[in-house]
RNA sequence: GAUUCGUUAGCUCAGCUGGUAGAGCAUUACACUUUUAAUGUACAGGUCCUGGGUUCGAGCCCCAGACGGAUCACCA
């Protein structure tokens, strides 16, 4: 890698602290009594409390003024203006800790940790008057450059913000430092997970851990990743649910389990879709699906006042109310509503002659279920904004929900929608053995018809199922769209710190040892680094006539203080 | 996987009909003891994503590829 100008300077910058006895990377701690976003809110009310404080941070901007400068410094909590007085740090003749150290050694993104006291500037900045500064980390990277200001409405206004989301998300760790938005992102998404395991603890259920790996992968319909035990010389999956096992506690005994579960489907990428993704499942015994849509209303709503304060939340161009209750229609229902059609009692010829009607293009593989489905997709889905169960599935497409207590060929299951988007998915939980057997028995029959995503047929699972699982709700809860919309994000990738994406392609740079190999002599090794080549063979791959001509331009251009090889010399380098 | 847009200085972006590569910020130097996108002056900084092609001449046109975004497809 050729370093750029500005990362070679900071490297000289580490030598020179070096040669004047300061430590870039002290090992001893450094005590932080302060933090940036107590000292704003509080100061104006608690004066006597800020005399002597300490606080650790990045740089990130500095204002320098001859002997007084201003830097803002950016700590876990916020940014807080410090000012820096040369006679106040240097009160002798040497002022080289303030015009040396402080004002060329010091750059943006350095982490220093400052002493002194808070006061309020002329023009009325709470700022921290620094008497001792002490380098913390020295910062061998510059930091994009975001500059950020108020107009005259006080409205925030952000100048070269870092926006490109490849280099965003590649190195998340930037993203986080200069865009305060993302980390507020990632805080909210860290208290809803804690809304949600609080909100579960006050019922009394028991939070577990069960398997990622897995011998058998079900659950959900979805493709898995696949791997190898080396010891057991097995295939294993990575589990695309935790259903399977959750419903093995209950069995067990346990009336109330849950699980913040990574799970992992091998599918398609888009700005709802990451191969790995994090679901909430919970089991209760003695429930069923009513019941569970009551639980889903008050946990979502409680997230969103542990979050915003109010039930309502802005999303996109919608505001989205949470307060309970929701809408709840049947699937029929919904399709009825917003197709004006009542496909209730009709049949497969019925079904497909309804979405030709309505131009939904379905292959012909597809069976009533499947149908149903698709017309509801196409056609309802994308309307629902406000949060809304839809309820009462056909049986074809959930083997692990039990049948509908009234209702011939549907099964008590319902989702969430909000914001056209499915945000859960929960049942009365099938525990009849028997049924269980047949249904899995089914997708079978589909995986030998060539569906990928068919079920397979776990006999451990219903080996407990025949010992007797109580009657059971079920719910799925997706934690990544649920953060989304709680935090008005459009793409998955705003609330995974590190989303998946293609590797980077990894260059690896001819070296000096790579050149003194190839027996060019020293002078020229600057020359060969600003040509910039891939790797030793790329070189040798030149013709020795251009490389020669080449060279020839660049003695001038870096001021190459060597004579000029001959074509055969340079010929003898690429071993021509 | 398909379509489409993008990739130019450390960062954010301009770049005309194909004719010597531009700005702001950051950096460097100097000035400046309460500034706040600090300011003023000066300097430096570029494999224009990669590889081919067309052309006297390519950042720009053509072909292929890499990576990314969006939409669609797939997908609880």
């Amino acid at each position: 890698m050729q370093l750029s100008e500005p990362e070679l300077r900071r490297r000289q910058e580490r030598e020179e602290l070096l040669h004047l006895g300061i430590e870039p990377y002290p090992a001893a701690q450094f005590t932080v009594n302060a933090t940036a976003a107590d000292i704003l809110k509080n100061y104006e009310r608690r004066k006597t409390d800020y005399k002597n404080i300490s606080l650790a941070g990045r740089i990130m901007s500095r204002r320098i003024m001859g002997n007084a400068s201003f830097i803002e410094i950016q700590d876990a909590t916020g940014r807080i203006q410090a000012y820096f007085r040369r006679d106040d740090l240097c009160p002798d003749d040497d002022k080289t800790l303030y015009n040396t150290v402080f004002k060329k050694l010091l750059d943006i993104g350095d982490i220093i940790g400052i002493q002194g006291f808070v006061f309020t500037t002329q023009t009325g900045e709470i700022s921290i008057h620094v008497q001792k500064f002490t380098l913390l980390t020295k910062s061998l990277k510059p930091l994009p450059i975001v500059k950020e200001a108020e107009d005259e409405q006080g409205n925030k206004i952000t100048y070269d913000a870092f926006a490109d989301r490849e280099a965003r998300y590649r190195q998340r760790y930037v993203d986080l430092i200069v865009n305060p938005d993302v980390r507020e992102t990632f805080k909210k998404r860290s208290q809803l997970v804690q809304a949600m395991r609080n909100f579960m603890q006050e019922k009394g259920y028991l939070e577990v851990e069960t398997p990622i790996l897995q011998p058998l992968y079900g659950g959900a319909a979805a493709r898995p990743f696949k791997t190898h035990h080396n010891t057991l010389d097995m295939t294993l999956y990575l589990r695309i649910a935790n259903e399977l096992y959750l419903k093995r506690l209950i069995v067990g005994g346990f009336e109330g389990v849950y699980e913040f579960a990574k799970d992992f489907r091998n599918e398609g990428m888009s700005r709802f879709h990451n191969p790995e993704f994090t679901q909430m499942e919970l089991y209760v015994a003695y429930k069923d699906y009513i019941w569970m849509m009551e639980c889903v209303e008050e946990m979502v709503e409680r997230v969103a006042l542990a979050l915003h304060g109010t039930t309502e939340v802005q999303v996109g161009e919608h505001i989205i109310n949470f307060q309970r209750p929701w809408k709840r229609y049947t699937m029929f229902e919904a399709i009825q509503e917003y197709t004006g059609i009542d496909i209730s009692a009709m049949d497969e010829g019925g079904l497909r002659a309804v979405c030709a009607q309505l131009n939904i293009d379905v292959p012909d593989t597809l069976g009533k279920g499947k149908l149903i489905d698709e017309i509801f997709g196409e056609m309802v889905e994308g309307k629902l904004i406000q949060p809304t169960f839809i309820t009462d599935y056909p049986v074809e497409m959930s083997p692990l929900a039990k049948k509908h207590r009234g209702k011939e060929g549907l099964v008590e299951r319902f989702e969430a929608i909000c914001n056209g988007k499915e945000i859960c998915n929960a049942y009365s939980e099938l525990n009849d053995p028997i049924d269980q057997r047949a249904r899995f028995e089914e997708q079978i029959d589909l995986g030998k018809r060539g569906d990928p995503e068919a079920m397979m047929l776990d006999e451990d699972f219903l080996r407990a199922l025949e010992y007797g699982m109580p009657p059971t709700a079920g719910l799925g809860i997706g934690i990544d769209r649920l953060s989304m919309i709680m935090t008005n994000s459009p793409s998955i990738q705003d609330v995974l710190f590190f989303p998946q994406m293609k590797p980077e392609p990894i260059v690896v740079a001819p070296s000096d040892s790579d050149y003194e190999a190839m027996g060019i002599p020293k002078a020229w090794w600057p020359v060969f680094n600003k040509m910039n080549h891939k790797s030793v063979e790329d070189i040798k791959a030149i013709a020795a006539s251009k490389l020669f001509n080449d060279l020839g331009g660049l003695r001038k251009k870096l001021k190459v203080d060597a004579p000029m090889p001959t074509l055969d010399e340079v010929k003898t380098w690429l071993g021509q």
